[in-house]
DNA sequence: GCAAATACAAGAGCAGTGCTCACTTTTCAG
DNA sequence: CTGAAAAGTGAGCACTGCTCTTGTATTTGC
């Protein structure tokens, strides 16, 4: 089959996205113009798009491919922990997220920030979604089944049930609900303080960001697996 | 002084912003159009400058008034409640952020989500901003002095408590640092779960997502407060 | 009350955008 | 070697933010 074509073709679109990823970082999502990137490669504008159909579908790829490096940070940061050692687990995975997102922060941005409302993420971005979301869900099961028990206790009433009966099923999750509240409550106070500091809202409050997070993220870790802290 | 031309003045401001808020809602801020705004108005393009230097600063007016909105709803739902009930005060302003949010999106999406790279919020915007963040450090304030204890403890690591220090003042904070933290982590959790609701991350994951809210803000009042729940 | 100052509005125009289409050039397979 | 497919071109459409000049309405100082 094609030989030098083929291996122009990739060579072109990795080239298009990293003109575009850096347009994304210094200039921001909105302001992604595809004449420029044409423009810096030498490129009449039109030429673009044999390789992406639409402004959307260029950034639709730039998600899919932060989703993946997300989850793939994610993954190798578990990978490096003895898997008895879920705190180590946990912290090596809360801070290879911070670190990316801090090195990367137009494409979190893409991923975690406002989206446009007319654009609903095709179905392809949905796989690569879940790589990130996946790792937490195992750690969450491991430490379920190593005996941990969560210190809080949730209210038993009748819609949280069924509620989160909903939830285990769809997140392929066999823990108990309370268990379940502390890691929802722990992956969302994760992303309130890397969206906090990457979008801007702390940088007078903190000096040394880091030192707060690795707090943050020991004391959610004990409180999952309902260890009193040290 | 100015009468007519006065009030026709405020009137065209206000109707501006309504359209702008309009078409961020339906097809996001990056495509706000000042041209379409003016053909919505019967009304030259360039008369708008009149009213708006730019359309950076349009956006900027519509920031400020929607921290004011939502700095003065979450400061009326605190109100209602008796000033000693600090978990219901903690509750009324959760949930008050929350159905704010929900009902606004794309105010919401203005202020919490990504920010243009290089726009720096003006000056302006900072006190509105704080408005609703000084609610919740009052309820802070009083847990504090009522007596209340966090639940946590935090390692006492010479970079923390110096850190910490600096937040406290920078905050006009005096509570002790574990109760700083549990304070910070649940300001993180509101959001990060309140994000991720407006902006559809976890649509395929909840059928109910206040009843799972509801459960997380309790949790987190409760933690905040040093109750073990129920 | 009238003239001067001021605010408002209009419209043409500039440089930029995404995207399409007819067209030419290059590459590759049979 | 040839014909089809892929890659690249440039003009053009309808749009954008924003500026500048010109004309009109309103407010203000005298």
């Amino acid at each position: 089959m094609t030989g030098k074509r083929a291996a122009a073709r990739a060579e072109n679109i990795s080239a298009i996205k990293n003109h575009a990823r850096l347009q994304i970082a210094t200039k921001g999502a909105n302001n992604l113009s595809l004449r420029e990137i044409a423009r810096e490669m030498n490129l009449a504008s039109s030429a673009l798009y044999r390789y992406f159909e639409s402004r959307d579908q260029l950034l639709t790829a730039l998600i899919i491919d932060a989703y993946d490096q997300l989850g793939e940070v994610v993954e190798e940061a578990d990978a490096t922990c003895s898997r008895n050692d879920l705190l180590s687990r946990w912290s090596a995975m809360a801070h290879a997220m911070r670190e990316w997102s801090l090195s990367h922060p137009a494409d979190y941005g893409l991923i975690f920030g406002t989206p446009v409302p007319g654009y609903t993420a095709p179905d392809i971005t949905v796989e690569p979604g879940r790589r990130y979301t996946n790792a937490l869900m195992k750690l969450l099961n491991d430490a379920h089944r190593a005996g941990f028990n969560t210190a809080l206790s949730l209210p038993s009433t009748r819609g949280i049930i069924t509620e989160y009966k909903r939830v285990q099923t769809h997140l392929g999750l066999k823990i108990p609900h309370d268990m379940l509240l502390a890691g929802l409550t722990a992956w969302a106070a994760l992303f309130g303080a890397i969206s906090f500091e990457i979008f801007g809202h702390v940088d007078a409050i903190f000096t040394h960001p880091e030192i707060h997070f690795t707090a943050l993220v020991d004391s959610l870790g004990a409180q999952v697996l309902g260890l009193t802290h040290r």
